[in-house]
This record gives structure tokens, C-alpha cells and sequence, in this order.
DNA sequence: CACATATCAGGCTGACTGACATCT
DNA sequence: CAGATGTCAGTCTGCCTGATATGT
């Protein structure tokens, strides 16, 4: 399936033409450029797409979260374990979901310690605004067909797995 | 190539699992999450062996194009092209590179406009040592033979090609 | 003149460290 | 008590807008 490499175009590809000319085509390299150049991408069509609704993708994520939890509500803690961020940035994110009036934070009752945030009817119509866009947009992979769709999928599960990902 | 969809774990995908349990896969949004985590897991890892160094991962890949022109020397703009950022981050990117030694700025001789950035002997020396290691490291790629490596590569062109890359 | 180049001021974002109060 | 939870203060990052000085 990989073609022989291709040398005839010029990839801008941040700094990657001049790696090539240097060292001849790299294969992790190419790929490494490639994955970082398409998030580029993927996320600034994202958030094109969140900003009209006053949210980021990071932000609309986290919403996503809590629409599709049973109650509405999860810890702090378990949002940043699912999103795999920080917890401060859970805080941050939060803050600024309830300032934009998607969420709201009240405490846990089962566990005096900690925090629910609560996504509200204002988020829920958000995040079915931004997600039928998302689906519209093929989430920015309408170059792509499914069955390369899922050949992306299935090549970076190994770099993913190898992370420690897919793990419970 | 792609098989059958594997359902038997359990992604913890930025709230890509709970997606799954609500839309059934969507080969668009498993292939675009599954790129998002990848490349945080990348650029972690390159900052992580940038870091020592006294560069992250953008700064390097500034120093690695200064390293690579044929004077050593870039105007501001050229290098804001290639890297495809903003003039502005370009000015602050620099500016933290002559703060650490790596780089030196001086007036452009053929245009009284405009600024060169020049790379110094401890830039270059940073820019061997990291980029030693990245290759050591595989780029963070260790887990893709070399065919999967220009498969990944092979794929995402065809989202970039659609975006605008490759054009000169 | 219009335009290009680069910088600066200042805002926003997400990620992080360290410290802290609170509770299990 | 040790450990978990969340917040806050403060830093750093890269990205952006708008304004500006300088030059083509």
C-alpha cells in the first residue's frame, strides 16, 4: 500500500522540506510532520465552527462530556480523567463554561470535598448546534473515504496503545 | 486493510467513547480523534526532549530552518511562511531564540524594512544535540514500521492537499 | 500614494507548578 | 494521619487584533 516516496512536490511542512534535503526522506519524520500539520488543521476548523456559539473545541469537548453523562453532572476530577487534561485547566474550562451560562457548578453530595459541574439547557442546545455541524463539516475529513477513515484510525491505535491509551 | 470495527475496548477518546455510545462509530470522528491525541502524545514527547535544551518544540523547528537556509540567516517574514505562524509569533518566537543565545538579530542589507534572524554556534550545537535525540527517539513513532509510518503520511496528505499544502 | 515589514501593546487560550483549605 | 479534591495565584505558551514606525 505505501507507494514509494514521492520527491516531485515540495512540502512546506514546517521545516520538514529542509529536513528532507538534508537527510533524505524520513519516514517517522514525514509521518510525525504530517500528524502534527492535519491537527493544525482539524483544530482551527473546530473552533471556526465552535466560535459563532461562543465556545472552543477544548470547551465544546468538555460539554460533550456532560450532555452525554447519565445525570447531567460529573466531578471535576472524572472530567479531566476523561478529557485527559489538567485538573486546573478543568477549573479554567468550567469557570468559563459557566460564565458563557452552559454549565453550572454545585457541590457534590457525595463527597463534601468536591464539585459537580451540571450542564444546563442553554449547553445542551450548544453542543446539538456545534455537533450537527461537526457532522456536517465530517469533522474537516471529507478528503478521506471510510475505509481511509478507518485506516488512519487503525495506524495511530498502535502509536496510541503503545502510550498507554485504550486503557479501561 | 481497515478491519472490521473492534468494539471490544474502551477508548478514552476526549469523549470519543461516549460518542460511540450514543451515534455508533463514526469512522470520521474516530479517525479525527484518534489524529488530536496523537499529536498531543507527539508534541509532549518533543517538548519533553526539547526541554532540556532551553527550547520547546516551535522554537526548535525555527532553529532547525535558520540551520538549514544557506546563509544561516532568514528575514522575519520567510520564516513566519514556512512555519506557517503568524508575523507576530514569529517576532516572539525570535525573540525568546536571541534571549537564549540561539539566534542574533540584524537588519535586512537588502531591505531597509525588514529584520534577519541569524542562527549563532550554540544555536546550531542545540539544534544537532535535539535533533540527535529526536532521532533516536523516532520521532515518537517507534510503534509504526516504516510502511505504516508512510502510510499515516500517505493518508493525511490527501486532508492537506485538500487545505492548501503542498502548493509551493 | 498604496503596500510591505516588523514591532509593540494587550487580550485570549490552554497547560503547568506550588500552595492551600477542605474533606475522606 | 495520609491522601484526594478543587481552587487560587502566578507563569509560560502560542495565537491573535490593532496600531505604529519605517521603508519600498
Amino acid at each position: 500500500m505505501p507507494e514509494p516516496l514521492d520527491l516531485s512536490f515540495d512540502p512546506i511542512d514546517r521545516a520538514g522540506l529542509i529536513w528532507r534535503e538534508r537527510f533524505g526522506p524520513s519516514e517517522a519524520m514525514l509521518a510525525a510532520t504530517s500528524i502534527m500539520r492535519v491537527q493544525q488543521l482539524l483544530l482551527g476548523e473546530y473552533d471556526r465552527i465552535c466560535r459563532p456559539y461562543g465556545l472552543t473545541f477544548a470547551r465544546y469537548e468538555a460539554l460533550v462530556l456532560l450532555s452525554f453523562s447519565r445525570t447531567g453532572a460529573l466531578p471535576m476530577a472524572k472530567i479531566g480523567e476523561r478529557l485527559m487534561v489538567h485538573p486546573t485547566s478543568v477549573t479554567n474550562t468550567i469557570q468559563r463554561l459557566e460564565t458563557a451560562g452552559f454549565v453550572v457548578r454545585e457541590p457534590n453530595p457525595r463527597d463534601g470535598r468536591g464539585t459537580l459541574a451540571r450542564i444546563t439547557d442553554s449547553g445542551r442546545d450548544a453542543v446539538k448546534k456545534v455537533t450537527s455541524e461537526l457532522m456536517d463539516a465530517d469533522f474537516g475529513l471529507r478528503a478521506l473515504d471510510e475505509d481511509e477513515r478507518m485506516a488512519v484510525f487503525d495506524l495511530l491505535r498502535g502509536i496510541r496503545l503503545a502510550a498507554g491509551d485504550f486503557r479501561e
